[in-house]
DNA sequence: TCACAGGGGTAGT
DNA sequence: ACTACCCCTGTG
């Protein structure tokens, strides 16, 4: 380290080690599921609901968190998943997911916040990634609460009834173009109750349903359902399709064929990739967006 | 410096 | 199927 020349150095945040396997925060915090959490000291600071958090990766077997956040974070992080079995259960002559898994064996489809999710990916459409946390922190920094601890001041996702009394208007303020009557008029959907996320994870309630239930809300489709589905509801059965995930299924599966329908792409998905195709999806994603070998675009 | 295209889609026709 | 939608960012 070069001694550090005007500004303080970061002071160091207090942590406590828990032991991990095959775990990769950066590739996970990393891979366009979430896009608040911030680098900070050679690791992430962020907020787990309202639990402000610091993490760092020290090596593959040890992460560093808050005092105090470890049964929080390992649940957020879904440490408990059982990558291998996970994985064993994907196609084996299949080399191209093969190649994507190994990039980032550790990856990992972590448990968000229902609501935070939600309004996140109504916030995506047609967005770079990068624009995408620009949002997700204004709307934070504007109508959030903020939270303070040892660590740089974090903001809560607002809540429905904070964004809903906002509206559309005051939401514009953040750079949402025309999601902003979309995000106003869900937040109003639950904040009056007429929409209740909570059916996200009952297991009563089937995959099919809970998708419909989803898309009744204004700025949710198909691909925003089966993002919140995946991300926030643990349904690991959930593909969603977006450009880069078309873009790759159709350069490694359907390379002769023009003219690909999603629906066929999906269809394809949900008998190849088996029951946890949704963590297939989050590497093949994750690898196209991030490694050299991107297919047609080569914008990291 | 400043057009100009193109973005992790959705809703209306 | 086909478009409009808001507007930021990256490129030339």
């Amino acid at each position: 380290m070069p001694p550090t020349p005007h500004p303080a150095p970061t002071p160091a945040l207090p942590t406590v080690p828990i032991a991990v396997r095959r775990f990769d925060l950066a590739a996970t915090l990393d891979s366009g599921q979430v896009f608040h959490w911030r680098r900070f000291d050679d690791g992430f600071i962020g907020l787990i609901d309202r639990t402000p958090v610091f993490l760092k990766q020290v090596d593959p077997t040890r992460l560093l968190v808050t005092p105090g956040t470890e049964t929080a974070v390992a649940h957020y992080l879904a440490l408990d998943h059982d990558l291998e079995a996970i994985t064993a259960t994907f196609p084996q002559n299949d080399p191209s997911l093969a190649r994507a898994v190994a990039y980032a064996p550790g990856l990992r489809l972590i448990r968000q916040p229902a609501w935070e999710c939600l309004a996140t990916f109504i916030t995506s459409s047609l967005k770079q990634v990068a624009h995408i946390s620009q949002i997700s922190h204004a709307l934070r920094q504007q109508f959030g609460q903020p939270v303070t601890w040892d660590g740089p001041t974090l903001h809560t996702y607002p809540e429905p009834a904070a964004l809903a009394a906002a509206g559309a208007r005051l939401l514009q303020e953040c750079r949402l173009g025309y999601r902003a009557r979309y995000l106003a008029d869900t937040a109003d959907m639950i904040a009056s109750g007429s929409l209740n996320l909570s059916f996200l994870n009952d297991p009563t309630v089937s995959d099919h349903d809970a998708l419909a239930h989803l898309q009744r809300a204004p700025g949710v489709g198909p691909k925003v359902a089966a993002c919140v589905l995946l991300f926030a509801g643990e349904r690991l059965g959930f593909f969603p399709i977006d450009v880069w995930i078309e873009r790759t299924l159709k350069e490694l599966y359907f390379k002769q064929e023009t003219h690909v329908p999603t629906e066929k792409l999906a269809a394809f998905a949900r008998q190849h990739f088996g029951p946890y195709r949704g963590y297939a999806q989050q590497f093949l994603f994750h690898y196209a967006r991030t490694s050299a070998a991107t297919p047609h675009k080569r914008r990291p």
